[in-house]
RNA sequence: GGGCUAUUAGCUCAGGUGGUUAGAGCGCAGUCCUGAUAAGACUGAGGUCCCUGGUUCGAGUCCAGGAUGGCCCA
């Protein structure tokens, strides 16, 4: 066994994985349980295969990672198969950045056969660089066995779908205007559009007069953020319930809400006057009214008429209250020329580019004309008004383009019915957390049709074919359904994956009409994509066995902001159409990675950490220590990693990065793990102790012993409960206690027994039981940190246990050994370790320092049973506290005083409002009488006490008795246990602690001679007469501590250097370290005994 | 605008069904311990439990109103 003292994470973990590689050992695990008759069923929410992978997606694929594991260890069957998604926008805009293409014309003018094909090679360069990436966070999956969104079988997997949906009437083409992006040339469903996607933007808002045709010189004013959008103006809409005004002002009259004319007043500058309301009425009374629009004049308005109507929709909270309505431009506007029977305009085409027939408009950009639009309107004498607006707005997710509405046909499945039956389905569902069911709902509740095409390149061909003849359309189920039905174009698509544009040469004849029918242009919405992996991935179409094995998943895991929306909601939809139930039994959702400050992480801003450097800075099981131990709940602030400059600096000196205390703190647990390893390989090395040698029954150990193997078995018990419920977050803290013991109390507790020269039962009880705790230790955080845990377990474990499993993550889960549970000792040492507690508190208030020995430590606790276990178990607390004798205090000893405190929960429905009399009497009691009650309570076993005439009885269970130490002494106390400290320091004691400062000082010393910790030496000590003659009486264990072969005592100094000499130094009042007033010269020689000595 | 949720120490957060002295971790200050430790222990400072009102013998906890933030949906 070797181990270094230090760990460099990174280094470690490249020097695992080429060991992994070279044994096969990531295959062996994926086969393990190949024959188990145990199954588990994970299912991969596929990552886009777009960019390089985020420390944010590091999080997810943490936990895919550990549950696997877990259950792998646990002997389960898995399939460990990863998934890419592949299609979509997203990829598209990637690939026409790199192209340098600016919009759809010129991917068409480019070709979209060697578009498409570039969009496919961009999945799959991202695909290889994110399997390596999740190789290097030590992700285990089948890896070459992933699934691709792109492949066939997913593709056919949802016409098959699609068939299902049109078998059920589900899918529709709807006329609507929809959020359009004009750069991207497609429309953006409510659904893809995240909250960040809404961003505060300045628009030029105009207020514009529209004159009334009935009332010559008057004016409707009406507000719009979008200019562009008069020009499709048909009606004005007012709520016909508010109060309007007619008001002159500056000559001019026009009509607003009544509410609005503070606005007069705040938009009244230098070309602004006052203003007179001349009438009052409802908006009803407008209604009907006629007006001019304002941009009559163009082609496009001849023969449109424009009317006030009315709209309990309108708000008099902004504006002016009468709305400008262009139906081709606002989605309620639509629905508005519906009802009302409006003319339509649809004044720009896919680009947001006007069309034919608004002159002067025509061939310019919506994005451009705000400015000229408002300069036109002046000229008109119809503007009001122009004012910078802030407010948000929503941009296109993909390329951030500022959206437009648009008028369009586009592609649905209609939830109408659908959403009540997905709702059901979503109850089978454990979400952790809770509320994840409630969110879905929600959206459920609320949301559209969903809108499946895009009129794109890169995505699922939707297999809808609509006769342009009859008006009909057809959905295609299958590749051989299409096949049976082609009537030309076959002998083109052959070959080639079903994307456009090979799949486009096939053409069927109508059912209807018999006309020749083409594939409509638009691909498929990429969550399809995703939703459809359930089926897909387990041959729902060819082998339903094989389906039905794995169907549904037992656990699946996303970040949850967005994915209610987005996959999750795809799963249960295309599940409930398909099967009507749930695919996957167990959902865990985790919040959002943010940056050190608890800011988004942006690349645009900077704050976003590379995985790749974060894996090289801080190490791989580092970040999943911290994802493990997050709750997911919570949003994960990432620490700031260490700078390039650190780590070149590093590199210069030849030692590990170092690392911020954040990080520092995060992985603290495992650090400790690390000295606890390498403290007992060191002494493992020097005894030469091979742990598979030896033998001893767990009860012939000591209490230290079956106490700390107690707590281990619990831990086994905590962790497993916590994993089989998806909760890392406990896991890692049962962990982080368990470690904590150990390293504070058990090893602590334990440096004497294992630095004693001989190998007794003590000894090897102490050496088996750490053995034992280190490597069940080491495979319980196999799962969380696999590169770290391996390395330990090579080291452990397979260096001594040559039929041991070769790899930590081909051993078995460990099982919790029920015998070896002492409840009872659990408790008396954690009560044995707060004793220890109080003594050190009251060693600070005395001032008096642990290597000083005392004589006696005074205890008494609040339970005769917690009194006998601290007698019982004394040993550990007097070397622990440097005290000779431990002495129970009895209840009348002169060193306690009582309070006395009231149970108000039980007294409080006995007494009613005389409790705060009780209350406030025992509070009131001075230290006499507290005594004598406590004494009364004790003895009598009742308190009497008279409250305003009344006589009152409180037992035992009513009021509690707390002792507190009397003043005077040095004590300290917590919860009615005391601690009381004996502190005359006789001149024995004194000489102790003086002795015990030396070997401390010469440890040191040895230290900083370069000695190993078994190098044997020559002491010689020149002192004062006094101390010589008390470093003469105990020479004995000074030698013993400082492994002295030799113990020389002079009372004079030695100038010159002695035979084979190290180390040299004066202890004196005058140096920074002394012993009180004494000098002395201590000089280490090498033993001849010692073999090496460096 | 609607719904959900939160507000407790400098920071991050715990605090079933009301019980009088509100906790943890980190940070800060000090002391100690250390031949495993980039460790650890102890002590201390630090709180009008967002505000106002109510119910109650008693409210961080329950009720009402308000303020501020977050999320979701419009």
């Amino acid at each position: 066994m070797i181990a270094a003292d230090r760990v460099d994470y990174p280094a470690l973990e490249h020097e695992i994985q080429r060991w992994w590689d070279e044994n096969g050992v990531l295959q062996r695990y994926v086969h393990r349980n190949d024959q188990s008759d145990k199954q588990y069923s994970f299912l991969d929410g596929p990552m886009t295969a777009n960019n390089p992978m985020g420390v944010h997606h590091a999080w997810g694929r943490t936990y895919k990672d550990l549950f696997q594991r877990f259950k792998t260890m646990q002997g389960y069957r898995q399939r460990y198969q990863n998934g890419f998604d592949c299609q979509g926008l997203w990829v598209e805009v990637n690939v026409e950045q790199e192209l340098g293409l600016k919009n759809k014309r010129e991917i068409e003018e480019f070709g979209i056969a060697r578009f498409v094909e570039l969009c496919k090679e961009r999945v799959f360069r991202f695909a290889r660089r994110i399997t390596e990436q999740s190789i290097r966070l030590g992700y285990w999956m089948d890896w070459g066995n992933d699934y691709y969104t792109l492949s066939d079988e997913n593709n056919y997997t949802i016409w098959h779908f699609l068939k299902r949906c049109y078998e059920r009437g589900l899918i529709y083409k709807g006329h609507d205007v929809m959020t359009w992006c004009p750069r991207c040339g497609t429309g953006i469903s409510n659904m893809e559009t995240l909250s960040e996607d809404w961003h505060e933007v300045s628009h030029l808002s105009l207020y514009v007069l529209f004159p009334l045709i009935e009332r010559p010189g008057e004016f409707l004013l009406v507000w719009t953020t979008t200019p562009w959008t008069l020009a499709a103006n048909v009606a004005a809409a007012v709520h016909p319930e508010l109060t309007y005004v007619k008001v002159e002002q500056d000559g001019q009259i026009f009509y607003l809400a009544e509410e609005r004319l503070n606005l007069l007043r705040e938009l009244r500058g230098r070309d602004k006057g006052e203003y007179r309301v001349l009438e009052r009425l409802k908006g009803e009374q407008l209604v009907g009214w006629s007006y001019r629009g304002p941009f009559d004049e163009l082609p496009a308005a001849q023969g449109v008429s424009h009317r006030v109507i009315p709209w309990k929709e309108v708000s008099a909270s902004e504006g002016t209250g009468i709305v400008h309505i262009a139906p081709g431009c606002g989605r309620e506007d639509f629905a508005l020329s519906k009802e009302f029977d409006l003319a339509v305009l649809a004044p720009v085409d896919e680009f947001g580019i006007y069309v034919e027939g608004y002159g002067w408009l025509t061939g310019q950009s919506v994005s451009a004309v705000a400015r000229p639009v408002a300069e036109n309107l002046a000229q008109k004498g119809l503007l009001y008004r122009s004012q910078n607006y802030r407010h948000r707005y929503p941009v296109c997710w993909r390329c951030k383009t500022e959206l437009i509405f648009r008028l369009v046909d586009e592609w649905y499945i209609s939830m109408e019915q659908l959403r009540y039956e997905i709702m059901e389905v979503a109850r089978q569902v454990t979400w952790i957390p809770a509320f994840g069911l409630e969110r879905e709902l929600d959206w459920l509740r609320n949301m559209d049709d969903w809108m499946i095409s895009k009129k794109r390149y890169w995505g699922l061909a939707l297999p809808i074919y609509e006769c342009q003849q009859c008006g009909t359309f057809e959905v295609i189920g299958s590749k051989e359904e299409l096949r049976e039905r082609a009537v030309e174009g076959w002998e083109e698509f052959e070959g080639h994956s079903p994307h456009r544009p090979w799949i486009d040469a096939v053409k069927i004849r109508c059912r209807q009409c018999g006309a020749l029918v083409s594939r409509i242009k638009d691909v498929g919405n990429p969550w399809l994509d995703a939703g459809i992996v359930p089926f897909s991935t387990l041959d729902y179409r060819h082998n339903r066995d094989y389906w039905r094995q794995w169907f549904p998943a037992d656990f699946v895991t996303e970040s949850f902001p967005g994915q209610f929306k987005n996959w999750f909601y795809a799963l249960l939809v295309m599940s409930t159409v398909l099967e009507g139930t749930t695919p996957f039994k167990t959902l865990l959702g985790y919040a959002t990675v943010l940056d050190e400050d608890g800011e988004i992480m942006h690349k645009s801003k900077g704050n976003a950490i590379d995985f790749d450097d974060a894996a090289e800075r801080v190490g791989a099981d580092t970040m999943r220590w911290l994802y493990t131990s997050q709750d997911p709940e919570q949003n994960l602030r990432f620490p700031r990693i260490p700078s390039r400059e650190d780590v070149e600096r590093a590199v210069r000196e030849g030692v590990p990065v170092r690392l911020s205390e954040k990080w520092m703190l995060v992985r603290r647990a495992l650090d400790k793990v690390w000295n606890i390893y390498w403290f007992f390989v060191t002494y493992a090395n020097i005894d030469g102790f091979d742990p598979t040698r030896y033998q001893l029954a767990v009860e012939r150990r000591s209490d230290l012993d079956r106490w700390i193997l107690s707590e281990l078995q619990q831990t086994i018990l905590e962790v497993t409960a916590s994993l089989e419920r998806y909760d890392s977050a406990h896991a890692t803290e049962s962990l982080q206690n368990f470690i904590e013991h150990l390293s504070n109390w058990y090893l602590r507790r334990s440096r004497e027994r294992i630095w004693k020269s001989e190998l007794d039962d003590d000894k090897l009880g102490a050496y088996l039981t750490l053995y034992e705790c280190l490597t069940t230790l080491v495979t319980l955080l196999a799962p969380f940190v696999p590169f770290f845990s391996e390395s330990l377990y090579q080291n452990l474990v397979r260096s001594v246990q040559q039929e041991a499993p070769l790899s930590v993550h081909l051993c078995d889960w460990p099982q919790a050994r029920q015998e070896l549970i002492d409840e009872a000792l659990v408790q008396d040492t954690h009560l044995v370790m707060r004793v220890v507690g109080l003594g050190r508190a009251a060693r600070e208030k005395a001032q008096i320092r642990v290597r000083q020995p005392l004589n006696t430590l005074y205890v008494r606790l609040p339970s005769q049973a917690d009194q006998e276990a601290v007698l019982r178990l004394k040993d550990q607390v007097l070397e622990e506290l440097n005290i000779k004798r431990l002495e129970l205090l009895s209840d009348d000893s002169e060193m306690l005083a009582y309070t006395l405190r009231a149970q108000a929960r039980v007294l409080g429905p006995k007494y009613g409002p005389l409790v705060q009399k009780i209350l406030a009497m025992l509070k009131g009691l001075d230290a006499h009488a507290a005594s004598e009650a406590a004494r009364q309570l004790r003895e009598q076993g009742v308190l009497k006490l008279t409250i305003e005439g009344r006589e009152i009885t409180l037992t035992p269970d009513e009021v509690e008795v707390i002792a507190t130490a009397r003043p005077g002494y040095v004590t300290a106390e917590e919860r009615g246990a005391v601690v009381v400290l004996e502190t005359t320091i006789t001149p024995e004691l004194r000489e102790e602690g003086l002795i015990r400062d030396l070997t401390h000082y010469i440890q040191d010393m040895r230290k900083r001679a370069n000695l190993k910790i078994e190098d044997h030496i020559q002491l010689t000590l020149c002192a004062d007469e006094e101390l010589a003659a008390m470093v003469q009486r105990h020479a004995a264990e000074l030698q013993e501590e400082t492994l002295a072969d030799s113990l020389r005592v002079e009372t004079t100094p030695i100038a010159e250097p002695l035979p084979g000499e190290l180390y040299r130094e004066t202890l004196s009042p005058t140096s920074p370290r002394k012993l009180e007033g004494y000098t002395v010269q201590v000089i280490i020689a090498a033993s001849p005994s010692s073999a090496a000595i460096h």
